[in-house]
DNA sequence: GTCTATAGCATGATAGAC
DNA sequence: GTCTATCATGCTATAGAC
């Protein structure tokens, strides 16, 4: 066997979490297309919601490892200035979209899309505690960016940016399927990322909120 | 009993399917909850599915209907100039964000947040299907108001746009609840137009797309 | 470490009395 | 239309031989 057992449960789990999602997948099917036993899951992980948890942490560090690195970079680059604010969003959006190669095969980023919404509420509480520390790393930075924008604006504004980045993992493989367009996943990136800085800069409203159409 | 058997299953079942998803909420739940008989969903819709597929329908078709209405109303009081770009953006947002009353307690926003994710291919197609209409006005009245913007991209964008949109009636009452910021759901959809706005607005790279960072 | 076998349980759906 | 009872199936997880 070329692989070791670990590891083949590994990707088949990723991939089929991602296409089908967690509920929907069971371990016969993840042992069944890895070739494996039923009990080897159990005996490496411990049991389901554990396996869940290693694919995408297995995934995951680097992924977060890499835009800690490409901020210090940006924060760098800028000295003590405030950092530039594409260059922020690149380095957030980047890693996720480069953690895997084709689109379509791409189960670690459909998957990311789906954890949001699949999981129980207890290990999505762990799971997000997981992100706290890039969440404020991030936050500071684009605050730097943007002083105008209000804290609470800007936490909201990174709710949108990381719903466009989810929602793309995950539909855009299908996107290119049906054929309505087709896009390089680099130039895809590239599209968001200038999406996002320009939402990210957008003009706050005065006072109330404009009316029109309410 | 106040309202009928029929009604209550659908209540429940949209909030259930809302706040844990579709696998993971079982009939039982379902049944128990809305204090009616086991048997009571399958004699009513047919199958689980079924279930799925109407509560879905009973939300949608007058949120896409109100949509369209909205649409309409802009391109008229533009007469045959091109629409304003807010103001189709704020069409196409407004009526899923007004569907329900209070953040936390939406539970048909949640769903929305989670199908694109939670179903089998075969059910997403016909789901998907019922808003290529929908998806195909926007997309006209929005190439009209940003012209130069070639439809591949703009595809794209909406891509993005509708990611924020579900995205945010997803986590936003998460959001609100964990306390990070605390804001009027108007407020939040006032803040996702501009920010839609913005991005939708935003520069193409020419050529090849900008290289830093990459 | 890997296998077979199976425990123990929950599921969606249905049959049939009322 | 609503109930109880149950079927058939699928699940996660484990016990125990090898």
């Amino acid at each position: 066997m070329a692989i070791d057992t670990r590891t083949r449960i590994l990707d088949v789990a990723e991939r089929l979490f991602g296409e089908r999602g967690f509920p929907a997948t069971s371990l016969r099917d993840i042992t069944t297309e890895a070739g494996v036993n039923v009990a080897s899951v159990n005996y490496h992980f411990g049991s389901k919601e554990a396996l869940l948890a290693k694919v995408l942490d297995r995934r995951l560090k680097p992924i977060n490892e890499r835009r800690l690195q490409l901020l210090d970079a940006v924060e760098a680059r800028a000295g003590g200035a405030p950092p530039e604010l594409e260059a922020v969003i690149r380095a957030f959006l980047s890693p996720p979209f480069r953690s895997q190669g084709v689109w379509g095969e791409n189960g670690f980023q459909r998957l990311v899309g789906r954890i949001h919404s699949e999981t129980n509420e207890d290990f999505r509480a762990t799971f997000v505690k997981q992100f706290d520390h890039i969440v404020e790393r991030f936050t500071a930075a684009l605050h730097r960016a943007l002083p105008d924008l209000e804290v609470a604006d800007l936490r909201w504004r990174i709710l949108f940016m990381v719903g466009s980045m989810a929602f793309t993992m995950s539909w855009g493989p299908q996107m290119v399927a049906r054929g309505s367009t087709t896009r390089d996943p680099e130039d895809v990136l590239e599209s968001l990322v200038l999406y996002a800085a320009a939402g990210m800069a957008a003009p706050v409203p005065l006072g109330v909120p404009a009316a029109s159409g309410r």
